[in-house]
DNA sequence: CATGAATGAGACTTCATTCAT
DNA sequence: AATGAATGAAGTCTCATTCAT
């Protein structure tokens, strides 16, 4: 069941939805393809899970972040650091981009859902930081959304294999970071 | 051919790529299938087409905007409200949006190349403004993925049903604009 | 899409519904699967044509022999014979019969429409015979419906392969039309 | 073991063999697959046993009316009821009904023996009542099929939802009766 | 230029059955 | 005896695309 999961991320993240064939997935994770309606009741659901354990992998990873203390920006980051530069491997990316605007609008639903916890948990320690003064007051359910699209649309174009894909590589967690901070910083600091 | 490209937008921004079939959009047009397969080689072609027709659309509108010489945080502030408040129909935004996660390989080639197009334009533009002083200087692409990006995120979650698109309809506007020009004002304005 | 229609006439009489698959009616039409979907929205859609069109077929032999002017009794014997000794294709019963029970509850319901659209035609006819003294009073659909049930249980076993099946089918129309005649000739014959 | 026969006979009597599957039956009879297959080799084996049951009940009952010792017009009588108004359960019919026209060729041929069987008993009750001139001379097995189409007809009917279903369960057992009695009375009381 | 019947590969999903525990 | 995860063949159906008219 694990090895269903993780073949269905990587080729979910690498191919979309669509592209990718139940049979495929149940090739890559050498099972046969009864196991994976045995565990999943139907691709929609196993795409799900995909998604939404990548979303808690995410969230808890910031956490762990947010626990050792550091200032808000050197936060901000190392957050875009692991966005780009593939500190997770860079499936992952790919697949959270995906579920931003899903194909099927049966998915879009279900999908949507699970974006929104996990811009809510994002929302959630923005809103912290903003009361402890740490960013500037903000909407912060549009922030997180903000941030979750800046930072995939350039991660998913670092995502190819061209010149400006590995310089963003390099250099696109730093400018990331500075495009996000100043968009939060508090005013106090200006 | 207009109305198939026009019943080709509005099915592909609703529905998305896989989920619209050739048919619908035969349908929807009042023509024959044949009639789409004289106009367009094949869906992939219709797709990008759509797309091709709504990135220039927009750029049209951007470079409208800048004509008038308008200092830079008040175009910023009509681009979002563009993208959010419907200045133009609520379906380009979709279209826009579904067009950066693109699930077929096949289609991921030609359409990173219109995104990349679409991004240079905007690119040129925050060049021009980080020369003349008007913004901080920035990676001019980077920074224009990450606008696309923010602002699209956005704009697809105002397009739901609920309380909070609502809200973001409303509000998102001037707080993405607030956010983005945060972003991008030059240092000295601090 | 008269090949399709034969074929699953044929297919559908003799394995029955759920035995017969749409590949094997393709085949046999010498068509290809998509043809099959682009005349028949569904495979039940294909079959309840089928046996609408046989029904047709029934009603139509029946009205003839009713223009024929005959004695009462010797209609039924010919309807007998019609069903029993192959005066028309043997094919053609075995389909009537399994439309009595079908499986599938979905089908249950459209079927059963078809079905009582057949047996109050045969009911029609009964009351005018009672009206005109031919036969006694009876409850004119109970009796199409005991008349269809009676006639189609020994056809299809008259459709086996061993000696009572031979048998059934040499003896069996007088039989039963002796059966339905005893059972209908109204009380001053007696 | 029993459970799972009662559980077989519900569900196959109400959706039909193939609308039922294993799961379901182990679901009703809240007993494992496992379980399932060390009772019955296999599905087809669950089926004929349930069947197998149902006409063994019929029978006995066939047999007790008959030790009772009434008149043959009243013996027809009553079983017509015993179909037609649920002095049985109403599943039992539509059990028997649907063992007509198997959809199988694989559950055909031993069905067939079955229902044989059920139709030779039948047959041998019809034997003895015209060797003592209570009933007229038929073709013995030829007419308890006849009689078994008739009844099974009309009850599949009956067991509808609508005006006539429930006309039918109210009336249809006398008419049947005297449809029956009719055509099987002998000739000497006409 | 227009039409729409025809194509057939391939998609998701079901389900009776097996077998290691 | 009992369990239920695993199997994989086979099912129905969709859909972009072609081509004769």
């Amino acid at each position: 069941m694990e090895r269903i999961v993780e073949a269905g991320r990587k080729l979910f993240a690498q191919r979309g939805f669509h592209a990718t064939g139940m049979r495929d997935i149940a090739r890559l994770a050498r099972v046969s393809i009864g196991s994976l309606y045995h565990h999943f009741r139907s691709k929609d659901d196993l795409f799900l899970a995909v998604v939404r354990r990548e979303f808690e992998t995410r969230l808890n990873q910031a956490k762990d972040l947010l626990a050792q203390g550091l200032p808000t920006q050197e936060i901000i980051r190392q957050v875009m650091e692991m966005y780009l530069s593939g500190l997770s491997d860079p499936d992952s990316v790919q697949l959270l981009s995906r579920a931003w605007a899903p194909e099927d609008p049966r998915l879009w639903k279900r999908l949507g859902a699970l974006l929104e916890e996990y811009a809510r948990a994002i929302a959630t320690i923005l809103k912290e930081a903003a009361d402890a003064g740490k960013i500037r007051p903000v909407h912060p359910l549009l922030a997180a959304y903000a941030l979750l699209g800046m930072a995939g649309a350039v991660t998913m174009r670092a995502a190819a294999n061209d010149e400006l894909a590995q310089e963003l590589r390099k250099v696109g967690a730093k400018e990331l970071a500075e495009f996000a901070w100043r968009a939060l910083s508090p005013k106090e600091e200006r």
